[in-house]
DNA sequence: AACCCCTTCAACCGCGCCCTA
DNA sequence: TTAGGGCGCGGTTGAAGGGGT
């Protein structure tokens, strides 16, 4: 057996760190391929045998370059992908004559080199879009990256965690709830809680469910242009997708009047804080639903033989909505006060920030028809 | 100029899912 | 049914660069 000594002493070894010695795990650490046990145990005793360094023994196999991406690198696998489109990863390096692993080029035609991929600064509208997918979707980078064209969901959590959940915090908002860190809930409220956690829970399986298929057109859509076969294969697997399911009443409505709700309640909020006189053009609350103070109120309706009407009747009287987009509308008001009092820019902006939410959640749910009437 | 600290983000790691033989 | 191949995903790391002292 080889010494253990030996193997923790080389970086490059490809198992998995403290596993290698007793060989207890398949997995290479540097490509994740596989290994069956036997035919580990066999290099390694090779190795042993030949007392030769890893590289020599492994046949060069394992001398991977790993770090930053020389320009070279890049030119080496782009020209090979556009040629011959990428095929299998871990079979690519040798072909493409390069010294990196698969999982590497992938990483890096992913990531960076794909012709499809917008780089360089985040626009208001894609931040706006960022916060308002994760308060839906939470740490589900790849779904929340179909819903912003040509951004990579590396370069969406890169940009969250060192900009975006920075700000949220500093405006007081909890980054992972979306909501005012200083919350504490009455019975009534958690109740409500439970109901809006049951929406984002739906919303979040539905969106997820149509990132799935949306990133599998987006990949055949890709490749058609360097590999025609594969791509067709890649649109069948799209086509054949069971269309997805309608959520379960009453929340499907519901879903949609709590979010025009908020929209109201910003605009309502701004107009009263504001004393602002701002009528006509400017769009007026659609909402059943009313709102005072900062409080998403939501008024006892009476008996209803609708659905929605139980579902609004369960939350009796008056209670505090503590939904995940409280703490946007809050950012919002923040920041009316603190940067753009009586400043028709913002309230533009903002409108259509409540409009995007509301045309999010209506253009990616067909089944969705309109708010409650 | 040199050092330190902080931020950013490309790249890597480890896990788990899906598919196939 | 199971093992292995392939790959996507979220979390983490560390090199590079900028700013302050």
């Amino acid at each position: 057996m080889l010494d253990q000594a030996v193997i923790n002493s080389y970086p490059r070894f490809p198992f998995s760190k403290g596993q290698c010695g007793g060989i207890n795990s398949s997995m290479c650490s540097i490509c994740l391929c596989k290994y069956r046990k036997s035919e580990m145990l066999k290099m390694l005793s090779e190795l042993a045998a030949s007392n030769a360094s890893l590289d020599t023994a492994l046949g060069g196999r394992f001398a991977f370059t790993r770090g930053t991406w020389t320009p070279e690198e890049d030119q080496k696998l782009l020209a090979y992908i556009e040629e011959h489109g990428h095929g299998s990863w871990p079979a690519l390096p040798a072909k493409a004559g390069l010294q990196r692993c698969g999982k590497s080029c992938r990483l890096r035609w992913t990531n960076y080199l794909r012709p499809d991929i917008k780089r360089g600064k985040f626009s208001l509208q894609e931040e706006q879009s960022i916060i308002q997918l994760h308060a839906l979707l939470g740490n589900r980078w790849s779904a929340i990256a179909t819903h912003l064209p040509k951004r990579t969901d590396n370069e969406i959590k890169n940009y969250w965690n060192s900009h975006l959940k920075k700000r949220l915090t500093k405006m007081g908002i909890d980054p992972v709830t979306h909501k005012p860190k200083t919350d504490s809930l009455n019975p009534g409220q958690l109740k409500v809680a439970a109901t809006l956690s049951h929406i984002a829970q739906w919303e979040s399986a539905r969106l997820e469910a149509e990132a799935r298929a949306t990133r599998i057109v987006r990949e055949s859509t890709l490749l058609r242009s360097f590999c025609s076969s594969s791509a067709q294969l890649i649109l069948n697997k799209a086509n054949a997708l069971p269309p997805l399911p309608p959520p379960p009443l009453p929340l499907q409505p519901l879903c949609l009047d709590v979010l025009t709700a908020c929209k109201g309640a910003w605009l309502t909020t701004l107009l009263k804080e504001n004393g602002s006189t701002i009528t006509g053009t400017l769009e007026a609350p659609t909402s059943t639903l009313n709102f005072s103070d900062k409080q998403l109120l939501i008024p006892n309706l009476g008996k209803s033989n609708n659905s929605i009407g139980e579902v609004k009747e369960s939350m009796e009287n008056t209670v505090l909505v503590p939904n995940f987009m409280e703490g946007l509308t809050d950012l919002l008001i923040e920041n009316s006060h603190d940067h753009l009092d009586h400043d028709l820019n913002y309230f533009e902006e903002n409108n259509n920030y409540w409009n995007n939410i509301l045309n999010l959640v209506n253009s990616t749910s067909p089944s969705i028809g309109s708010p409650v009437s």
